[in-house]
Order: structure tokens, then C-alpha cells, then sequence
DNA sequence: GCAACTGTTGCTTA
DNA sequence: CTAAGCAACAGTTG
């Protein structure tokens, strides 16, 4: 779990321990944790004294004799633990070991094996490869422009910003999350739309966050350095990390998850002006685009699942996926719709994993819209949103009824009028009926349906208005 | 039992 | 140059 303030603490512990003591030899089980010239690294770590400790951002140093520097990073789990009894401690995670000369051992676990080891003479420090692109940890930043200038043209979304090392280093996925709640900064704006304030708070912020962190690691995480394995976080209090779902603990506001690059966000919406996110369901034929399209009238940003389908469909690069997974689908190199259908309807196992598939790219193509529509109300038709557990990836779920789904139908000219209203008993729309914020019944007129959404714009529209209590 | 998700970073590809 | 996607790995959770 190592962000910065996991890194100091672990270097304050180890301090403690370590300095004075000279590694007397080196035994690697994980050859690849080892980044610079591995021949080289065992030879010259032996018979080196460790002088102190120090920390760059998320990187711990050994200071050691003969102007040696052994430089660590722990990615997502690397430990390690100064005992006196190797064997009941040596596992499969182990990646390597030192023996120390007063006869105890210094064992480096990591169970993902993601960390990494360099040896570099003191004079090449500075200049290395891992610290050589490390930006200012906050407390060293002198004032907001460092930011604006760093950020000026970076086209990434804050989130991102924030977890890029070269402009500040020590903040991982938790902290950066924390950082902006506090900042009440949307996490999906561009990183070169900050402005002075906003790059305060930041730097404020990360300060803050950061400081606390290493206190209260201080006192809990004194168990990371005997024998047993940590778990969990610190017990720093976290406001946004794993709160997803959560009221905020400012406004009371559901809580949200999105993924930016791969990474979980939670973010508060209305504290950090996130404009809410609407979708729109509800069985066939009952007028979810024309509820849509009036979301459009009013100003919304709009979407629509189906759509997403077709151009997935449509898609070289999406064939290719399903291609992979599914072989058997394509004749002569091209998707054979008939055998897909056949095949849903005969085969339940392939089914759950076809819907799945596809859901998952859908699910994927929403997010992608979501954060990249923040400033405005971003409304989506999603037909199966229940089927497809997409219902809390939005702030608010519509539901669109009607008990004229077969006349509408009659009216599209649908030729298979039963068998779609048959479809429509797999929609577990009436199961989840109850989640819904929202209910537009489609039995009337346009004006009544015009007014209906009016009713449900302004009451999120307002919603979302709201201000927060406190600001930094 | 499988699929999705997890604290990080850097390399490859477009 | 940027941007995205993946790879490295193994465990936990639904």
C-alpha cells in the first residue's frame, strides 16, 4: 500500500532498526526485482554499511558505504520486515532477503512482485533514471504557478494530473481522491483549465493529506515491521477513497465511482461540480427516446446505449475483441448475427457471457461520455441499465412507463409486435422498480410528457445548484 | 468457478 | 510530442 506517507513511515521505522548495520550478504528469489545490472548488484550490495535512510516521493534510499545507494520502490505491496528468524518467514512472495551482520535479516515481500531494486553510486542519484523526472513533494511547492506552468498544456484530466509523479510526487489512486474532495475540485476537468485558486487548494491540500497520513501511519502501522503482513489502510480518515455509494460527509450527496485511465475516482458530485448524470430506462416501446430527446432540448448532453451498440458493431477494433472470445461466431472472418441469436436462445451459459461482454464495452463507452461531459447534465438511454448493473454508475435513474407499448408499436410498424412485447418480459425493469429517483408515465400528449421531464430537470437542475457547506 | 477489481509505474503503440 | 492500453503478478471479492 506504500503512497508517500507509507514510504516515510517505513523509512522512520527502519531507521531505527537498520543504520549501523552492515549487510553482510544478498539472496534473490525474483531476479526482475532487480532494475539495474544484476551481476553488478550482488556484488557490490555485499559488505556495505547502511549509513541512514531517505525518501524521494514514493522511493525509499539506503545511504550505504563506499558512496553506494540502494534505491526501493514498494508498487502496490512490497514490505519490508527486520527479523531475527528467517525461515518461519520465508514464502513464496518473498522476493529477496539481506543477511545483516549482527545475524537478523532484512526480508523484502511482495506478493504482486511489482517492486523494484536499483543499486547507484551516491553521484549518480540525482541523475538516475527513477529521480530524475520526480516532481516537488507539496511542502516543497513555493506557490500556485509551479502548477499552472506544469499543467499549462497537459490535456489529462485532473485525476491524472494528480497522480503524475513528474509534476508532484508521493500522491497515489487514495490521496489524490482525497486531495480534490478536499479541494472540491472536479476530478475529470483538464488539468490546463486550473486556475490560481484551484492550484492553492491543491497544494494546500496534498500538504495536509499527506502530513496526517504519515502521523497516523506513525502509530498503526508499527505492525507492518514485525513478522505479519499489514492489512488495510492506515487509519487515516479517508472521505472519498471507498466511499463510493456513501451519503458525503459535506452535503450528504450520493457518493460516485468513475474510471479515469484505469484508476477508480470517488468523488463527491455537487461538492466537486460535477454535473449530475441521468439514465434513462425502461421497457420497449414506452418513449425513452423521445424523453431523451427532450433532455437534449433542454440543454443536456444525450447518449444512447443502443447507439453504442450499433458502433461497437461497426467497430474493426471491437470485431477483433469479440473475435478473440468468441471464435466461433464468424464465418469467413465476419460476425454471423444468426448463429448469435441462435446461440442465445439455446445456450444460457454463452448468453450470460456474450450480454456481459457487450455490456462491458457499453459500460465502458458511458464512462468514457460521463467524464468527459461534467459541466452540463449528461443524460443516456439505457435500455437493460438493471440487466447490465449499470444503475449506480448514474446519479439519478428515470424510469419510462406507458400502457400503450403495443399501440406505439403498431405505430413503428413493427412487424413482430408480439414477439417484441415478449422481449420485454426479460427486462428486469419491474424487479428494480424501486430504485428508480424518477417515474414519467407516457399516456398522454407531448405537452404532458414535455412538462413531466421539465419537473424532473428542475428538481435535479436544483439539486445540483445546491452549495456546499464548507470551503477551504 | 469465473470475472472484475486492487495501493504503481513504464513501455509500446498509434 | 501526447494518449491510451497493457504488462508485470497474485490475491480478494461478488
Amino acid at each position: 500500500m506504500p503512497e508517500l506517507p507509507e514510504v516515510e513511515t517505513i523509512k522512520r521505522i527502519l531507521s531505527k532498526d537498520v543504520v549501523g548495520l552492515t549487510i553482510k550478504d544478498v539472496t534473490v528469489f525474483y531476479k526482475r526485482l532487480i532494475q539495474t545490472d544484476y551481476d553488478e548488484f550482488v556484488l557490490n550490495i555485499k559488505n556495505k554499511k547502511i549509513l541512514s535512510l531517505s525518501r524521494k516521493g514514493k522511493y525509499l534510499i539506503f545511504h550505504l558505504s563506499d558512496d553506494f545507494a540502494l534505491l526501493v520502490h514498494f508498487r502496490m505491496e512490497g514490505k519490508f520486515f527486520h527479523l531475527k528468524d528467517l525461515e518461519s518467514n520465508l514464502n513464496k512472495h518473498v522476493s529477496l532477503y539481506f543477511t545483516m551482520d549482527d545475524g537478523s535479516y532484512m526480508i523484502f515481500n511482495d506478493v504482486r512482485k511489482f517492486g523494484v531494486m536499483c543499486l547507484y553510486k551516491e553521484e549518480e542519484l540525482p541523475d538516475c533514471k527513477p529521480l530524475k523526472e520526480l516532481g516537488l513533494e507539496p511542502w516543497d511547492i513555493k506557490g500556485p504557478e509551479y502548477l499552472l506552468e506544469a499543467y499549462k498544456h497537459k490535456g489529462y484530466m485532473m485525476k491524472e494530473a494528480l497522480l503524475d509523479q513528474s509534476v508532484i510526487s508521493g500522491l497515489g489512486n487514495i490521496y489524490a481522491d482525497e486531495v480534490l474532495y478536499r479541494s472540491k475540485i472536479n476530478p475529470f476537468m483538464k488539468a490546463k483549465d486550473l486556475n490560481e485558486e484551484e492550484a492553492k487548494k491543491i497544494i494546500v491540500n496534498a500538504d495536509e493529506v499527506l502530513k496526517e497520513a504519515i502521523k497516523a501511519g506513525g502509530s498503526t502501522i508499527r505492525t507492518y515491521h514485525p513478522a505479519q503482513g499489514v492489512s488495510g489502510l492506515m487509519q487515516v480518515s479517508l472521505k472519498a477513497y471507498g466511499h463510493e455509494g456513501k451519503p458525503c460527509e459535506e452535503c450528504g450527496a450520493r457518493m460516485e465511482k468513475r474510471y479515469v485511465g484505469g484508476r477508480g475516482t470517488t468523488y463527491c458530485p455537487r461538492c466537486q461540480h460535477v454535473a449530475p448524470s441521468i439514465a434513462i430506462t425502461g421497457k420497449i416501446a414506452v418513449g425513452k427516446s423521445q424523453v431523451l430527446e427532450i433532455f437534449s432540448s433542454l440543454g443536456c448532453y444525450t447518449a444512447s446505449a443502443d447507439e453504442m451498440v450499433h458502433s461497437l458493431y461497426a467497430s474493426e477494433s471491437f470485431l477483433k475483441l469479440l473475435k478473440a472470445r468468441f471464435p466461433f461466431l464468424f464465418v469467413d472472418g465476419k460476425l454471423d448475427k444468426g448463429i448469435v441469436i441462435t446461440k442465445m436462445g439455446e445456450d444460457k451459459k454463452f448468453r450470460r457471457g456474450y450480454e456481459t461482454f457487450i455490456w462491458s464495452a457499453v459500460r465502458d463507452l458511458i464512462n468514457t461520455f460521463l467524464i468527459n461531459h461534467t459541466d452540463k447534465i449528461a443524460v443516456v438511454e439505457v435500455p437493460l441499465l438493471f440487466d447490465a448493473k449499470m444503475e449506480d454508475d448514474f446519479t439519478f435513474v428515470v424510469g419510462v412507463e406507458s400502457d400503450k407499448q403495443r399501440e406505439y408499436l403498431e405505430e413503428r410498424e413493427d412487424h413482430d409486435v408480439e414477439k417484441r412485447l415478449a422481449i420485454n418480459k426479460r427486462n428486469s425493469y419491474d424487479l428494480n422498480r424501486k430504485k428508480l429517483d424518477y417515474v414519467i408515465v407516457n399516456n398522454g400528449t407531448r405537452e404532458s410528457l414535455m412538462s413531466q421531464v421539465g419537473t424532473v430537470f428542475s428538481s435535479i437542475y436544483n439539486a445540483k445548484a445546491n452549495t456546499c457547506k464548507k470551503s477551504h
